[in-house]
DNA sequence: TTAATAAGATACATTTCCGCATCTTGACGC
DNA sequence: GCGTCAAGATGCGGAAATGTATCTTATTAA
C-alpha cells in the first residue's frame, strides 16, 4: 500500500488544524492526543515528539489559529466606523477566547498562580495593541475627549465583547455591537 | 479509640465546606473525591453515597456557598448608594463566579451544548433578581430615565463585575467599582 | 543509488481516579 | 439495653490517557 507522508511544516500545520477542530467540538477538557492524532491521520508518538503534552499542543494550536485572523484596523477617518470594524474582526477570534479561558480553567490555574489576564498577555505577546491607535487617532481628530479616557472606559468595549464570549460561548451579534458603540461607548467619550 | 461521628446535615455541611476549600485552592480541574474526603475527615464511599460524581458535588458546594452570601440590597433612597452596595455584596460571591465558570469549561460544555449563561441560570434558580428592583425604585424616584435602560445598559455593571472576576480570578477593588458607577453607569442613565 | 531521517503502527507499562463491595463500629431510636 | 442504620476504613477491578520503546517504511538529500 502506497502512502503519502507529510513532513515538517505541512505535518505541523495539519496536526494543529486537527487540534483546533477537536478543541472547537469537544472543548479543552475533552481534548485527547489520541483523538487529535486520529483526526490528523497520524499517531500519538508523532505528537509526543513535537509537543510536551496537550497543554503545549493547545497553546500551539491557539497561536496557529490566531495567526490566521490577524487583528488590524486601518484609519478610516471616523471613530465609529473603526470601532465597529474592530468588533467585527474580533468576532472571528471569539472561539479562541473561549478556548483560551477553558484552557486556563482546566490547567493553567493548577500549575501557576496566575490569572487568565496573564495567560492572555502570554498568548498575545508580539501582537500590537489595536485599540490604542484607534483611540489616539480619534483624539487627534478631536472626536473624543482625552480626559474621559480613564482605563475603565478605554477597555469598556473589548471587555464587553470578551464578557459576552465567555458567557455565551459565541460572538456577539452585530446589533449588540452597535448598541455598545452608539449607546454606551461613544456617549461616554464624545467631546462636546 | 473513641471517635465522634457526624451524621446527616452536619456531615453534609462539613463535606461541602471541604469541597469548597478544595475548589478554592486547586480549582475544579484539580478537585478529587479523595482529597475532599480526606479534608473532611471521612472517606470516599461516604461521598459516593451522597453525590453522583464530582460534578454534582461541585454544584452542591456552589449552592451551599451561595447560600452563605445572600445577595439583597435594601431601599436606601439613593441609587448610587444601592449600586455600590450591590457591587460590594457581589464581591463576596466572586470566588463562586470563578468556580462556576471553571466548572462549565471543564465539564458542562462536554455533556450539554449549553453556555455558562444557562449554567448560571440553573444555579440561581429561585434567587430573586436584585438589580431590577433597585433600578425600578430609581425610575420611580425620577433619578434615571427609563427610556435609557436598554438591556445592554441595564446589565452593564454586573457584566463588568463578572468580566473582571473571570479575567483576574479576584473581586474588583472598591475604587474600580466606584468608577464603574460614577463614570460609566450613572452618566448613561441619569435623567437630565 | 544509497544512506540518513522521520513518519506511522503497535504494544506495553504507568498513572490517576473512580465506583463498589465488604467489614467493623459508633450513634440514635425505641 | 438492644437493634437498626449509616459512618468510616480498606481493598479490588476497571476505565481513560499518557509516554515511550520498537520496528517498518516512505521521503529526501547527497
Amino acid at each position: 500500500m502506497m502512502e503519502k507522508r507529510r513532513r515538517g511544516n505541512d505535518l505541523d500545520s495539519a496536526i494543529l488544524d486537527a487540534a483546533w477542530l477537536e478543541l472547537s467540538e469537544r472543548g479543552y477538557a475533552g481534548l485527547t492526543m489520541e483523538a487529535v492524532a486520529a483526526r490528523a491521520g497520524t499517531s500519538r508518538p508523532v505528537l509526543s515528539r513535537r509537543w510536551d503534552g496537550r497543554a503545549a499542543l493547545t497553546v500551539a494550536a491557539l497561536r496557529h489559529q490566531m495567526h490566521k485572523h490577524p487583528l488590524t484596523v486601518k484609519d478610516r477617518g471616523d471613530l465609529r466606523k473603526e470601532l465597529l470594524e474592530l468588533l467585527d474582526r474580533a468576532a472571528d477570534r471569539a472561539a479562541g477566547v473561549a478556548v483560551g479561558l477553558a484552557f486556563f480553567a482546566n490547567e493553567y490555574f493548577q500549575h501557576t498562580r496566575s490569572s487568565p489576564l496573564e495567560l492572555r498577555a502570554q498568548l498575545l505577546l508580539g501582537e500590537a495593541n489595536v485599540l490604542t491607535p484607534i483611540l489616539d487617532r480619534a483624539v487627534a481628530r478631536g472626536e473624543i475627549d482625552a480626559k474621559k479616557l480613564v482605563p475603565e472606559v478605554t477597555t469598556l468595549l473589548t471587555d464587553l465583547f470578551r464578557h459576552h464570549v465567555l458567557m455565551t460561548w459565541t460572538a456577539p451579534p452585530p446589533a449588540m455591537r452597535k448598541i455598545w458603540v452608539d449607546a454606551i461607548f461613544l456617549p461616554l467619550v464624545r467631546a462636546r
